[in-house]
DNA sequence: CGGCTATGGCTAATCGAATTAGCCTTATGG
DNA sequence: CCATAAGGCTAATTCGATTAGCCATAGCCG
């Protein structure tokens, strides 16, 4: 009946739930080795401590997330690919607000690294739809920053307090994709 | 002889510069009571621990970012508005990283809280930015959250790990700001 | 089969930072 | 000149992370 040995993979996974249930900022060593049924001590055989912890689900998440984008913009292209990008990173987003925090502060050191590898998958999905609006390769940089902000924001402010945005959230960030598919397109008339 | 007593106010400020210095994630109680020249504990007496430490840099630093950008935006209007909105913004952000990485994760409460009026009086600055643009009423909240997105985005990305950005955030950011300029620009034409 | 060793769990102990309790000094104002 | 409350201090507590060092066992080799 032994329950079996716990892997790295088990342990972050379940962090990754926990954060997800309890808000990332209760995220504890304590809580976690409770869930998994074993002593607090022991996650240390798996993990390097908190702080490799929150890497590791940070990690997790930005990989999840950038196979949750791939699988949504899969044969569309221009407006629907942006929309459904959009749709795919809102869905995740809402579903696993613990995870996604743990990215908003880590640091991305360089490839090799989990999570900046697992980034760099994130921005090719988004530069991806860009090419597909026939952005200029010369401002492909530009435009693929200016899409991470505008959803990390957006990502960063549901997370930490769901912004007041009591109502219309759903429609706000439809008007947003509205506009940046605006932007995007080859000028074709007036924006009615 | 004796050193001016201190007060919440020098507290908190003494705090914000220490998150300034050494990081949102290292500020502590025991290093500001250092930097003050006081006893942890005596802290205690002004502040009401760690938490209510942080939030009060948050409302700190979100107030000055008010400031900051209400004074920019004064006496332009439209592209101008804008421009000088954003440059604010950023040199605040760049300028202060510890005290808006406070506002970050902060809960708004709702009106009445020192954070929650002063986030207020910034969107009542952007929302002055949009009018200028005669952006519909209709449409004003969300064009709203989708500038906030973009700058908050901005923001969190600089603030944590200065996102790779390794050359030419700058122009990045400028072309941010010209592709929401065209978008809130009644069409005039062909983008170029 | 019987022992070897690495793995993964455990208990006990340490550390560090936040917080609380309770005392003491002094500026202030009646 | 004294009462008092604000603001500091020391000592003590608490709690979570982390480390040290021990123990059982699964898989493997002779």
């Amino acid at each position: 009946m032994p329950r079996g040995r716990l892997t790295a993979t088990d342990v972050v996974r379940a962090g990754a739930e926990l954060a997800d249930e309890v808000g990332y900022q209760d995220l504890a060593m304590g809580a976690l080795a409770q869930r998994l049924g074993v002593r607090t001590p022991s996650l240390y055989k798996h993990v390097d401590g908190l702080d490799d912890l929150r890497r590791r689900i940070a990690a997790l998440a930005m990989t999840e997330l950038g196979e949750a984008v791939r699988a949504a913009i899969q044969g569309n292209a221009g407006s629907d690919a942006l929309a459904a990008f959009a749709r795919a990173f809102a869905t995740y987003v809402t579903a696993h607000p613990g995870r996604y925090t743990a990215t908003i502060g880590a640091e991305l050191t360089g490839p090799g690294d989990d999570l900046y590898d697992a980034s760099a998958r994130v921005l090719e999905s988004m530069a991806a739809i860009l090419r597909g609006y026939g952005v200029e390769e010369s401002e492909m940089d530009h435009a693929l920053r200016t899409l991470r902000c505008l959803f990390h924001g957006f990502a960063a402010l549901q997370a930490s307090n769901g912004f007041q945005w009591s109502g219309g959230v759903d429609e706000s960030f439809d008007w947003m994709i509205g506009f940046v598919d605006r932007g995007l397109r080859p000028e074709t008339g007036p924006k009615t």
